[in-house]
This record gives structure tokens, sequence and C-alpha cells, in this order.
DNA sequence: AATGCGATTCTCT
DNA sequence: GAGAATCGCATTT
């Protein structure tokens, strides 16, 4: 088990974005590890992306991790009910975040599911196993992430991403953003990345 | 398979 | 007060 550091995450969204694919975000709750394979990620790059929270430099009380150092987790409210996983890039005052929109389930996929469903693993259907981490919104319930974890530094104890010790190849495909229409010409840039053929990669 | 819509509340102007 | 980096369910094709 290799955790990331400091240094790694101190890259361009767009370059850090495919390096996390295929590595392994780990929490750790009430003394158990929950683990799931980062399959699917956005970049946004606030400096000159339309699409970003933080467009044009604007420093406001939600954006304002962005701007601090690599490495720290920026959780946002999305639609008044969900919550998104970031992992800011880059170096201080360059806003840049990297959204976490899908996971592979590892470890931990009873606990996950009592966080999604409230109900037990072995209950769920075909699809709600599925279901249970295959969007962003999705894998923040699962992982019971919420504002309490925004600002959080990923290079810690209990919240942090590593590298797997083995892992089968896989081809990167990109894509647009998703539900960014408002974002008018950032709206087709193809900073979407994810692991072809993948199941959790969300639809 | 694709499309449409309601839920629900934080954030920013 | 408007709109949002989503989701789940209903309806239509």
């Amino acid at each position: 088990m290799h955790k990331l550091d400091r240094n790694f995450y101190k890259s361009d969204a767009i370059l850090l974005s495919k390096d996390l694919l295929g590595k392994c975000i780990a929490r750790k709750i009430n003394g158990e590890l929950l683990i799931g394979r980062i399959v699917e990620v956005e970049a946004y790059k606030g400096l000159i992306d339309k699409a970003a929270h933080s467009y044009g430099g604007k420093i406001t009380e939600r954006t304002k991790i962005m701007y601090g150092e690599a490495g720290y987790a920026y959780v946002y409210m999305i639609y008044g009910m969900y919550y998104c996983l970031n992992v800011v890039a880059s170096e201080v005052n360059v806003p840049e975040a990297i959204l976490i929109r899908a996971v592979e389930p590892l470890q931990g996929m009873e606990t996950m599911s009592m966080f999604r469903y409230n109900k037990h693993y072995d209950e769920l259907k075909k699809r709600e196993k599925i279901n249970l981490t295959s969007g962003p919104g999705k894998l923040c319930k699962a992982f019971n992430i919420t504002k309490k974890e925004n600002g959080y530094d990923l290079c810690s104890e209990d919240f942090y991403i590593f590298t797997p010790e083995s892992s089968d190849n896989f081809n990167i495909k990109e894509s647009k953003r998703i539900n960014i229409d408002y974002a008018e010409e950032a709206k087709d840039f193809l900073w979407r990345f994810y692991i072809e053929g993948n199941p959790y990669v969300s639809k």
C-alpha cells in the first residue's frame, strides 16, 4: 500500500485526473476501512474554465479551499440533496480540482450499503449494487462524505488515496464533462476521463 | 434506450 | 430569488 503524498497532488488538474484513475480512495470510519477504486473523474481549472466554481479566480466561502495547497478535499452540496467530492490540485492560488465521479467498491461494502440504502449489501439487487458508487452523489452517500469533510487533508490517516499493490491494465477514455450545459465553450472540453468498460462508470 | 421531471437547500448576487 | 459539477422514478419509444 502506497499512500499518495503531497507532491503527487501538486500537478495540473488534467494530468492529475488521469493519474488518479485506478488509484484507491480509503476512508476509515469507526475503525473500519472503506475502499473504492477510482474509475471516473473530471478536471476543473478555475482560471480558464467556465464550468468551474472558481472560474476567473472567483473566491467565495465555498471555493476558497481550491486556492490552498493541493491534496485537500473540496466537498460541496449540489441540488440541495447531494454532496460531491473533489481533490484539490495544482499550486497555491491556482484553483483547480478533480471531481471524483465514480468508484468501484472494493472493501467495506456492507457499511457502504447501510449508508446508501439503509439495507444490507446481500439484500441488494444487482442494479442497486452497481448504483452503490456509480456517480458523484452516490459515492459520497456510500462513503458518508458530507460538508464535514470539506477541507479535509487527504494526506492524513483516515481519509486518503493510495496506489493498489497490483492492478490490471486499463484503457483511459475521454469525453465531455457531464451537466455543465451553462459553460459555453468549456462544455466541449474533453476533461472527463474514465476506465473503459468499468461497470461503475456513471451513465 | 431515451427522455422528462420533481425533490430540496445551499450558495451567490 | 435564481440556479445548481445529481439522482431515481415514471413515461414513452
